[in-house]
RNA sequence: GCUCCCAUCGUCUAGCCCGGUCUAGGACAUCGCCUUUUCACGGCGGUAACAGGGGUUCGAAUCCCCUUGGGAGUACCA
């Protein structure tokens, strides 16, 4: 039976970091074992759900590079639909026939009566199960006149007085107690069906074979296996990862800051490096690797290597793992990022030759693709660089001023727009020779005249990228 | 409150299932060193953890129990 596993969004906000790493892990399952990745939109909350956000978050899942086989663009007819909201008639199927068979049953009680029994059990110090009279079988008759009238009822499931248990994949086996859930509501008044039917129905029509979700599902699940057990539906294989945590320890939610996807995707984050890092939140590589890309996971990735405890999001491990992945890029790709980058007229404008130096000099000291434009500006273009003290210190060395002049000789006679290395290398050797200067003295005073800053990356590179007026420029300020 | 889940460096984690090879390994962050050919790169190194208490055992980070702490759920939300 090949494996089939879905991520099942609720389309009521932006895509949020945790279901991107819950979708992250169900389609690096599929990849991995060669089974179906779903995609399906639990929008049964009228109130909440709204369809700007499904392309939302469809679109984030595609940037990520989380690809569905099946969903609500790319329909399988055997499944489809793939919303929710578009399977009702399903649903009033399946929860007709529950109450055909005494396993649920309508419940007219209003939001009031409801109210008062919670507020009983609270008072009581117990659980809120339900008890109303609805529960009782005596009443069957009564219920099904009132609803033949056309009056409106939400459809209770008879919870069955038993204790449950799961073996989940990454929590291992886990007992739910008699009780622990009363009946609960199937359908609501309105007619529209509640998530933990909807979710067993649709996983179970779909053939779903693997579960995996977010733990704050645990709970949920014991009410699906009750479910499953009253359609006499095969369970599915079930991992409940860990839940992703703010610096607070509290569940990753909205005011712990950036938690939507689009905002990484709108500060150039690489979702190469996104993946990878989400990944790593609780899962770990067999051989600890820990800068990879997709397909390098998809060949090792099992669902035994899921930590049990929940991860904290840290967005400085995250900064790194982007720079890993710029320095792994090759260049042809980082060269057309950073030419989509705002403000590179200057960078696009150079050589092949140039932009592939550039790349090479300066990517190992980028973190984002958006520091190469800075990069450029400040190394590169920057005619005025700052007098730093670090600087004023060089400039005050008995050697310096000689230095200056110096450079400020050859570069006035040169012609070309750019200096190459070997004429960078023949100013070194006269100072360092003809004018005994050697050392720190030598290369920082190089540096100085020829930069305006106290230290940076190799000199060799660093000046045959920059234009000769902006030498020119530097040398004549720096002069002054 | 009740129920369920969890517990190794500040953080992510390896090791735990199948006790000895763990004076607990890696990574991020942090600190220091490598420099009279510089450097935001790179290299090397340091600080830093088995929550506590009982058991079981010749031996426990690993198995069991309790305590403590943390998280989640407790909806006609998903």
């Amino acid at each position: 039976m090949t494996v089939r596993v879905r991520f099942a969004p609720s389309p009521t906000g932006y895509l949020h970091i945790g279901g991107a790493r819950t979708a992250l892990y169900n389609y690096l399952y599929a990849k991995a074992v060669g089974g179906t990745f779903i995609l399906r939109i639990e929008d049964t909350d009228l109130e909440r759900s709204n369809a700007e956000y499904e392309k939302l978050q469809m679109d984030d899942l595609k940037w990520l590079g989380i690809t569905h086989d099946e969903g609500p663009d790319k329909p399988n007819p055997k499944y489809a639909p793939y919303r929710q909201s578009e399977r009702s008639a399903i649903y009033m199927k399946y929860a007709l026939e529950l109450v055909q068979k005494n396993l649920a049953y309508y419940d007219f009680c209003t939001e009031e009566e409801l109210e008062e029994m919670k507020a009983a059990a609270a008072l009581a110090g117990r659980d809120p199960i339900y008890e109303g009279k609805w529960k009782d079988p005596a009443h069957n008759a009564e219920a099904s006149r009132r609803i033949a009238a056309g009056e409106k009822a939400a459809i209770r499931f008879r919870a069955p007085k038993k204790a449950y248990t799961l073996n989940d994949k990454v929590k291992g086996s886990v007992t739910y107690p008699e009780n622990m859930v009363g009946d609960f509501v199937i359908v609501r008044s309105n007619g529209l069906p509640v998530y933990n039917f909807c979710c067993v129905i649709d996983d179970h029509l779909m053939d779903i074979t693997h579960v995996i979700r977010g733990e704050d599902h645990l709970n949920n699940t014991v009410r699906q296996l009750m479910i499953y057990e009253a359609l006499g539906a095969k369970l599915p294989e079930f991992s409940h990862v860990s839940l992703l945590i703010g610096h607070d320890r509290q569940k990753l939610s909205k005011r712990h800051g950036a938690t939507s996807v689009n905002l990484y995707r709108n500060e150039h984050y690489l979702p190469e490096a996104m993946c990878n890092y989400l990944c790593l939140l609780g899962w770990s590589h067999p051989t600890e690797r820990d800068i990879f890309d997709k397909q390098d996971i998809v060949e090792v990735f099992s669902l035994e290597r899921f930590s049990a405890s929940p991860a904290m999001y840290d967005i400085e491990k995250l900064k790194w793992v982007n720079s890993e992945h710029i320095k792994k890029m090759d260049n042809a790709s980082l060269i057309a990022l950073v030419e989509k980058e705002p403000e590179t007229e200057f960078f696009r404008k150079q050589t092949p030759e140039w932009k592939n130096a550039s790349i090479d000099l300066l990517k190992k000291y980028t973190q984002f693709v958006t520091d190469f434009p800075k990069l450029v500006n400040d190394l590169i273009l920057n005619e005025h660089p700052e007098k730093t003290d670090a600087l004023k210190e060089i400039l005050s060395w008995e050697t310096t001023p000689k230095i200056l002049s110096f450079i400020a000789d050859e570069v006035g006679k040169v012609k070309s727009d750019y200096i190459t290395e070997a004429e960078l290398n023949g100013w070194m050797e006269h100072v360092k020779k003809d004018m005994g200067v050697k050392g720190k003295p030598l290369f920082q005073g190089v540096r100085a005249a020829l930069t305006g800053h106290d230290h940076g990356p190799d000199l060799k590179f660093l000046i045959p990228l920059t234009p000769v007026n902006v030498l020119k420029n530097r040398v004549a300020h720096l002069n002054k």
